[in-house]
This record gives structure tokens, C-alpha cells and sequence, in this order.
DNA sequence: TTATAATATGACTATACAGTCACATGACTC
DNA sequence: GAGTCATGTGACTGTATAGTCATATTATAA
């Protein structure tokens, strides 16, 4: 974590030094992110990184928790009451709330996607602790619990499915970008068509019915 | 692509380099794979190399080229004919074939894999070419067919489904690789069952019919 | 055997980077 | 203003890397 020196600095040059980080996570990815870029960029001495951070795992993993304390305010909408008695419903709420955290912070969603995509599992490890496979063990308990609930398939392979819906989900990221140029102006019907179909192939597969 | 000096090499030796690339991409990832490294592990002189390859990305185009050609020995049993009529019995031998790949070529499925879901967009352009879309311009079109011929649901957004299949293909490799150790002493049913819980998931969903 | 072409070599150059440290500057206290 | 603590600085060290090149070795052929 981030040392007291970075803690005391007035907010305006927490988020300016931020900015810079998520400019260079997302422009090079976590492997080839440069310390010395960023201090350049953000016109700070080389010294005063190290007054900050440890190091670039440090840096990376503060960017990281920021950005999922933002991100879990786009989910807290959902109560714990909601998935109790359907899935799908969850599921719509959750896809939503990443789909609108997409839309307002493209850069972030997409340095986290790529990272869970591709880096070495030890860093992995280092940075994310023992949030690897949070997302993972709360979908795992959810479809479990709706599955003995004979909400979904008595066959279903819920390790697996975890696993899918995670992939999936770290996909959409790469999915907008790859089709649109500013995710910033798409309309909220561009995002719910893919949450939709995206319920839809869960829920009952795409053969036609 | 590798020089004419490299291919004039006897297939020992050629095999020899390129199970060092292999190694050398699996242990750091495209990125962080380094030349110094693999002319060391190989037994080979630096300027060895560079009268084999232009640079790491010509390396690894070689490699990616080399494991295209083997992968496509595991679909080719797939006739055009057989998909005429039934979209899933077409991707359950994708998967299949995929699958033995897998099994066959660990580390080289899980490079490819993890290139494809992290690399940088210019990179990726520029080792693969054309056929960065292939798989899905490829499902696309099959996707587009069997909607048109009423087998799949009328409001299928067929380029998004085509990035689902390609999403989840793509993570195969990695799962496999977090549940087990050695992939290849995983027996066929486990593969197969793999299989068939995606099947079921595309054609049916998971939700209790 | 000699000449020519192909292949192999590793020391060397240039570059980028992480991380350090002695010192400078500013802020706050008495 | 003197003293003290926090913050800022950038030149410097050490290390890893890509890529080059003059030279050496080996194969081919006449």
C-alpha cells in the first residue's frame, strides 16, 4: 500500500498523479508500465515516487483498490435480498452495474480486464491478495444455492459456470472497445441490448425456442 | 518470418530453438520474453539468432505459425457438410478439437491464449496478420447461417455471440490450468464434460427446464 | 587442395529502466 | 529566527536488454 507521505498529499495531486498511472497501465499494460514514463508525465522527481510507493506493484495495486471502492458503488444497489429468489435478476444487476462502470471509467475496467486476462498468477497474487477469486467464490455460492434451489440445471457444473461467467464478463471490456471508438457516448440502449442477450444466453441458451 | 538461414536448420536443431521459445514465452508471457534468455537456454550465439529471426515479434510469429498449422490437424475432421444442418454439432467438435489441443500443446494453447486476451492491439495486428478476426469473422458467419436457416434465436446479435464463443474458447486454457496440474494425464470424460456443459449452455441455458 | 559461400560467435554498443541517496526546499513550532 | 520534521529532487549506480559486427568456423563445390 501506499506510503503516508502519498496519504498526506493534497487531493488534487493524488488524482493527478492517478491519472497519469492509468494512462500508462492502459496505454502499456502492467508488464511494460515504465516508473520512469510516469514521473515524467506527471512532473515528479524519480525520488519522490519512491516517498509514494514501493514499487510499480504497489502503485498498481493502489490504483486497483480505488478503483474497486468506485466500482462497488455502482453495485451496492444490490441487496442481498434480491438474489434470493432469482438468478437472473443477480445476474442483470450485476452485469449492469459493470457495464455502467465501463461506460464511465473505460481506461480502468480495461487495465483490470487485461490483467486478470494475462498476468503472471504471483503478481496476480501480490496485487489482489485475497481477492483473486472473490468474483469467482460469490458466483460459485450464488449458483450453488439457486441450483439446489432447482432454479437452474440439477447438472449444472457450478465451478465452471463461475468460471464462464467471469470470462465473460472480463470480455465486455474488450468487446466495446474493439466495436465502438468513445464507450463514453454510447446510449444506455447499446449497453442493455448486450446485458439482455446476455441474460438470454444464459438463461436459455441461443438455440431458437 | 524466420529467416532463410533458420529454415535451412536441421528439424533437431529447429525443434530444439522453438521448445525453448516455448518455454521461454510460457514461463514470462509475450512481454516479458527475452532474447538474451532464450540464445542462453538454447545454446545458441546472440548473433545466432538474429541470422534465424528479425526480432522477438518474427520469433513469435514463427511459433504462433507453426502451432496454427498443428491445431488445424485437430479440426480438419470437420467436413463443411456437417455443419450444414446443426450448429451445435459443428461447435462441439470445435470444442473437442480444441480441447485435445489443449491437452496436447498446454503451454502453447496458454500462450496463444493469453496473447489474444492481453497483447497490445498493434502487436497482436502485427503478428497475426489477417487473421486476428479469423475464429470470429468465422463463427460470425456460421452464426449468421444457422439464423437465417431458423436454428437459432431470431434476435440473436450475431457479432456479440461471436465474441462470447470466441471469449470462452479462450479461457479454457486457463481454467484447465488453475484446476489441475498436469493437463495431460486429465482423462477424455472430464474434457468431454466440459464440452458437453457448454453445449448444453448455448443451446439450452442453464436455467431448470 | 583451394576458393567461395553459408553459418556461428560473443564481445561490444547503446538504451532503458529500477531503485538509492545526499542534499535542498518548504512547512510548521516555539 | 532557530530548530525540526516532512517533502521534494535528480544525478548516480547497477542491471538487463536488444541489436551489431568483425571475425572464426564449417560446409560446398570445382
Amino acid at each position: 500500500m501506499p506510503k503516508k507521505t502519498f496519504m498526506n498529499l493534497s487531493e488534487d495531486k493524488k488524482e493527478r498523479i492517478l491519472n497519469v498511472m492509468i494512462d500508462e497501465f492502459y496505454e502499456h499494460g502492467y508488464e511494460n508500465a515504465s516508473i520512469s514514463r510516469i514521473v515524467a508525465s506527471a512532473g515528479i522527481a524519480k525520488g519522490s515516487f519512491y516517498q509514494y510507493f514501493n514499487d510499480k506493484q504497489d502503485m498498481f495495486k493502489y490504483m486497483i483498490d480505488v478503483m474497486r471502492q468506485e466500482k462497488l458503488t455502482y453495485l451496492e444497489t444490490i441487496s442481498a435480498e434480491e438474489y434470493k429468489n432469482n438468478f437472473f435478476t443477480l445476474l442483470r444487476k450485476l452485469l449492469k452495474g459493470g457495464l455502467a462502470f465501463l461506460r464511465d471509467h473505460p481506461k480502468q475496467a480495461v487495465i483490470y480486464d487485461r490483467f486478470m486476462a494475462s498476468a503472471d498468477e504471483a503478481v496476480k497474487k501480490g496485487v489482489m491478495g485475497e481477492d483473486i477469486n472473490a468474483s469467482n467464490v460469490f458466483l460459485e455460492k450464488i449458483l450453488h444455492e439457486r441450483k439446489a434451489a432447482n432454479e437452474l440445471s440439477s447438472d449444472l457444473d457450478v465451478r465452471f459456470m463461475a468460471h464462464i461467467l467471469t470470462s465473460v464478463s472480463l470480455s465486455f471490456g474488450e468487446y466495446f472497445q474493439n466495436q465502438y471508438d468513445d464507450l463514453s457516448k454510447l446510449k444506455d440502449e447499446e449497453y442493455d441490448h448486450i446485458v439482455e442477450q446476455t441474460i438470454k444466453l444464459f438463461q436459455h441458451g441461443i438455440e431458437k425456442r
